[in-house]
DNA sequence: TATATTCTTGATTGATCGCTCAAGTAAGGA
DNA sequence: TCCTTACTTGAGCGATCAATCAAGAATATA
């Protein structure tokens, strides 16, 4: 019967490091907005640090059943899927209103340096990220050149999204966002161009030959 | 006969920010760094807010003199150009053996939201990096497809260096950047390819029939 | 030289920082 | 019932935070 004192707290931490970052949140606030006192706060996490830690691992554990999971079984076919999944992350940002952005992002640019025992988990959720990633072009089979580098392209993927969100906050507009996702589109447009069979044509999905 | 102190504070702070962060770096830090005294930093600078955007502005006027046009001179082709730049960053990185990244890009996702006075000069730096690619792909010519979005794919090429540099902190390995790098120039050369007289061919650079 | 302005000194402010701890309550097993 | 462990309480620690200010030194103009 363990209490969701815990839970409370990682969640609150983790939307206040996402609203105001790491360094700018006091410990105090998070116990306020939690609902908790610090010993208790103390009792769980023997650091603000150690506290930082247990957030990661919680990005790491709700990626695939809050992002990836819902996506993937909304959109059956893996190279749409990418840009669905980008789609999501455009929502996020038209809800509020080009605020907070990745929180993986964010604290990635954040602490990596600062806090060498952190940026291993880091890592983690943006290795899990394109990994699923990779998995979808992999899916995708011969649609794409046999030649590709699917890894190296979805490090790309992560990068067009982690890029145009750093460009939509500063610049308050989805213009940037909207302009690398269609460029990426371009590109993979023409992988898929190129994979396609000589004398074959498509415009809409699932038309061969 | 104006004091360099100002300056001196601006570089400090401009070295601390890109180290520490913003919020993590104390005014303290900064004025014994600078070996200056707090009451001259707030004679020229009536906050820390305020010298954050200092600092902005002294990127602003030293994105030129410092990065764009040594490799504007080193560098004749306008396409060559964007590469260039892109392996002045990754000769960062290696310098710092994974560290920094753009100064910009840290403070867009550290103060975008909750400094909402500062953001604008944000944006104006990368408006400024992302204007001079443009002007590189209109001096590229008929090299590029006339109907390509060259606005659009600046944007992009700083998307990709802002995402690359994310990832290669977070996993302090140079990969990530180096893969999105290739994928951008399969990107790019797939655009030549496509805008190249048919019947023609080209592999080095300053090659024509 | 006289006067005004610019800049520097550095101690000090109240607030907030991350964190501790002794005491107390709650819950589970015997 | 007794004992142990798990968890909560909340005042309080020393340190550091951004910022202030009265005083003095340096500099420029006249």
């Amino acid at each position: 019967m363990a209490p969701d004192t815990r839970e409370k707290i990682l969640q609150t931490a983790a939307r206040l490091f996402l609203e105001q970052g790491f360094s700018a949140t006091g410990v105090s606030t998070i116990c306020r907005e939690a609902g908790v006192n610090s010993g208790s706060l103390y009792h769980f996490f023997e650091s603000k640090d150690a506290l930082l830690v247990g957030v990661l691992n919680w990005y790491e554990e709700h990626l695939d059943p809050i992002v990836m999971g819902p996506i993937e079984h909304a959109q059956p076919d893996p190279v749409e899927r990418i840009f669905a999944l980008l789609a999501w992350y455009r929502g996020n940002m038209v809800a509020t209103e080009c605020r907070l952005g990745c929180p993986i992002g964010n604290l990635a640019l954040e602490v990596s340096d600062t806090h060498p025992q952190v940026r291993p988990h880091i890592d983690i959720n943006f290795a899990n990220w394109s990994a699923r990633i990779e998995a979808w072009l992999n899916e995708a089979g011969d649609r794409l050149p046999a030649d590709l580098d699917r890894r190296g392209l979805s490090k790309f993927v992560l990068t067009v999204m982690e890029g145009g969100l750093m460009q939509a906050r500063a610049s308050d507009e989805l213009g940037p966002f909207d302009d690398s996702v269609a460029q990426l589109r371009a590109y993979i447009d023409a992988l898929l161009e190129r994979a396609r069979p000589t004398g074959t044509t498509q415009r809409t999905e699932e038309t061969s030959a």
